[in-house]
RNA sequence: GGCGGCCUAGCUCAGCUGGCUAGAGCGUACGGUUCAUACCCGUAAGGUCGGGGGUUCGAUCCCCUCGGCCGCCA
């Protein structure tokens, strides 16, 4: 070993502004703080790295559907996304927003050495395109010439696009996977990847789009935009200052030793990207883990269901810690697990409050008690079960350090709990209550508690990567400096100095949960929380109208008109471009209702127009007046008029 | 439809390359203890290790087959 920090480069993805955070983000989140703590802890020199993916098509509408700015749109995601990681004590070294000057001026150079280097070139991508799903879909992929998704039409979509060329370094990328058989984690997606991708050959992917411009454009061809992957991916290694006058960290942590990521992602982590690389001439990362996703006991997470957790909640009535250890206690690392109720309340008293958090309670009390609140050090006598007790703890160790490389974290928590569980016992088996009542006693008394006061603070030692509050609470009650939190210290058995005193009166670091109030709790809170992130459009109209009189709705022109022709907005899938025959004029109108109706069905309808609404520019479209059309649930449909009615009739 | 995986105590799961009375947590029953957040410790009940067949001196672990569940792909 030289003198030299050794280094330990680890990510989590960056995340998509789409909304807020569920759990299942945060897990992956914490996952990723738990090793990056646990290395510091041995003395690797750690980047941990988070952020977010903030370019394309969805984003560039969400903004415009919040009429913001897409870059005021997400930057304020991102804040809210530091914020929680803040909430959660999520140590990362940087965050990296995709919108970045230091991201995409090195996207631009690195598509530029892919399309030097005859890695990526100009080709057509055909396909068809179900504007509701906002997918597209290869001829074989469609169900019955319809959208497998939704089961409505679809329209066939030709775009120039560019293609990474991927089928040249199949077989490099095959022989990376034999050569480092810990590459991918769990084994079983290495396995998916080879059979379904590589064996059948690979495709070439595209990468850049014309149909939005909330992107990277394409050097030298401005109309295109770099599309996700891309863009995506390569924040490993922008981050580092690859490619720049800046690359100290670049040469010091690439290649990564971990990406941490959902198993809807590992596609692109373990073909995509490592290909990537290898055109880039640099090494690959080490190991890209895949963990499953929390699931429900009914599916899936979603909104719809009403079964959504976020983070927030459980922090703020149970704690962080109780949270962090929840979810690297409960899910196996890789494998899917089920979040409920009773099993996080469960967890948190039986775990919690009763093994970890009553053991310090009662060892505080009988230091008060024994020995006036000081640990003892001195006129120890052994007693027979001071060995077996002392070897767990070594055994602890050493499993801990075995399987925390293999980021099992549930396991390391589950050997962690046996060792409280085991000081637990050794209580009882000396029965230091008993030792108490004999003066000759005193120094088999003075050794458990001795041993009790060092098993605590080895418990607190190894649960450190886990839970940022506990450890530095259970030292503290004992009255210890936090310096004997070293890792190096764990295998000393004398590491509490003399006269350590404890507090006065302990105070349970984990308050025992009410199960039923809990379980009911969180079960409501999951509902709300529905109710509070999706209703606005719907519900809030209905209420908030100001009340209004005859002459304030006499202000708006309601005419009668007739659909004569109607377009796609091009870069727009949700705006047509209506031509309204109003029979004393003509106007363009341009509608956000494209993924509700094709332009063939509307020519031709009658529709009511507001006629004196001040007229816009959408999308560089005039817009003069807006159709009336109602809404609820997610079905749209136009207000419609008797055809009798002629053009230009006004409507009251 | 193709590839892969899973089915072990009431529940959730461990069981490495075949070999002791098949384990843990929770639950249940009983007992012990009082330092402690009505906590902790122990004992017991409970499994034809999905069904059937095969290989073997011997299979939960290998092979075949049937059934059910799941993942990825199409």
């Amino acid at each position: 070993m030289t003198n030299e920090k050794k280094t330990f480069y680890i990510t989590t993805p960056i995340y998509y502004p789409s909304g807020k955070f569920h759990i299942g983000t945060a897990y992956t989140t914490v996952a990723a703080d738990t090793m990056a703590r646990y290395k510091r802890l041995r003395g690797f020199d750690v980047k941990f790295q988070t952020g977010m993916d903030e370019h394309g098509q969805k984003i560039q509408e969400k903004a415009e559907e919040a009429n913001k700015n897409p870059q005021v749109y997400v930057d304020e995601i991102a804040q809210a996304a530091k914020k929680l990681w803040k909430l959660m004590d999520i140590s990362y070294d940087d965050f990296i927003q995709t919108t970045e000057d230091r991201h995409t001026k090195v996207v631009e150079k690195i598509f530029k050495k892919f399309l030097d280097n005859g890695d990526i070139y100009k080709g057509e991508y055909e396909g068809w395109y179900c504007t509701p799903c906002e997918s597209f879909f290869t001829e074989t992929q469609l169900d019955n010439g319809k959208c497998p998704d939704c089961g409505r039409p679809v329209h066939k979509v030709k775009e120039e696009s560019y293609f990474f060329n991927m089928k040249k370094y199949a077989d490099r990328l095959l022989a990376y996977y034999e050569e480092n058989p810990t590459f991918i984690e769990p084994e079983s997606r290495k396995n998916e990847m080879i059979n379904n991708f590589i064996k059948p050959g690979l495709e070439d992917l595209s990468v850049s789009r014309t149909s939005f411009d909330w992107g990277i454009r394409v050097p030298g061809d401005p109309k295109h935009v770099i599309y996700v992957w891309v863009d995506a991916l390569t924040n490993y290694i922008t981050t580092l200052g690859y490619d720049t006058d800046n690359d100290a960290e670049f040469k010091k942590y690439w290649p990564a030793d971990v990406h941490v990521v959902g198993k809807d992602i590992v596609r692109f982590h373990t073909i995509y990207w490592p290909i990537f690389l290898m055109a880039l001439d640099l090494p690959l990362p080490k190991k890209v883990f895949a963990h499953g996703f929390i699931m429900m006991k009914d599916g899936k997470m979603s909104k719809s269901k009403g079964n959504v957790v976020y983070p927030e909640m459980l922090i703020e009535r149970y704690g962080l810690d109780a949270t962090r250890y929840f979810l690297l206690r409960e899910l196996p690392f890789g494998q899917d697990g089920v979040f409920s109720p009773e099993a996080f309340v469960e967890r948190v008293n039986f775990d919690l409050a009763n093994d970890l958090g009553n053991l310090l309670n009662r060892t505080i009390s009988m230091m008060n008690k024994y020995f006036d609140g000081v640990i003892p050090t001195e006129g120890l006598i052994p007693t027979e079960f001071d060995e077996a007790l002392k070897n767990q703890a070594k055994e602890t160790k050493a499993r801990y350090e075995e399987n925390i490389e293999k980021m099992q974290f549930s396991q390391v928590l589950s050997d962690i709990w046996a060792l409280v569980s085991r000081t637990n016992k050794y209580i009882d088996e000396t029965q230091p209550w008993v030792l108490a009542k004999n003066e000759e006693l005193q120094g088999k008394l003075g050794t458990v508690m001795y041993n009790l006061a060092e098993n605590l603070r080895k418990i607190a030692i190894m649960v450190q990567p886990f839970m940022t509050q506990a450890p530095k609470e259970i030292m503290h009650q004992l009255g210890l400096s936090e310096d004997l939190l070293a890792w190096e210290t764990l295998d000393d058995e004398n590491g509490i100095p003399a006269k350590t005193k404890v507090i006065d009166k302990g105070v349970p670091i984990f308050p025992r949960l009410d199960p039923e109030e809990e379980i009911t709790y969180i079960r409501d809170q999951m509902r709300v929380s529905v109710k509070t992130e999706e209703p606005k459009k719907e519900e809030e109209p209905k209420d908030e109208f100001p009340e209004i009189t005859i002459d304030d709705f006499m202000k708006v022109d309601l005419r009668v008109a007739t659909v004569t022709a109607c377009d796609k907005v091009p870069k727009a899938d949700k705006l047509l471009k209506l031509q309204l025959d109003l029979g004393y004029e003509k106007r363009q109108v341009v509608s956000g209702i494209a993924q509700y109706y094709n332009s063939e069905e509307l020519i031709g309808r009658k529709v009511i127009v507001v006629a004196n609404l001040k007229p816009v520019k959408l999308r560089g479209e005039l817009s003069q007046g807006m159709i009336l059309a109602g809404s609820k649930d997610g079905i749209l449909t136009l207000a419609t008029v008797d055809e009798k009615l002629e053009n230009g009739a006004q409507v009251k």
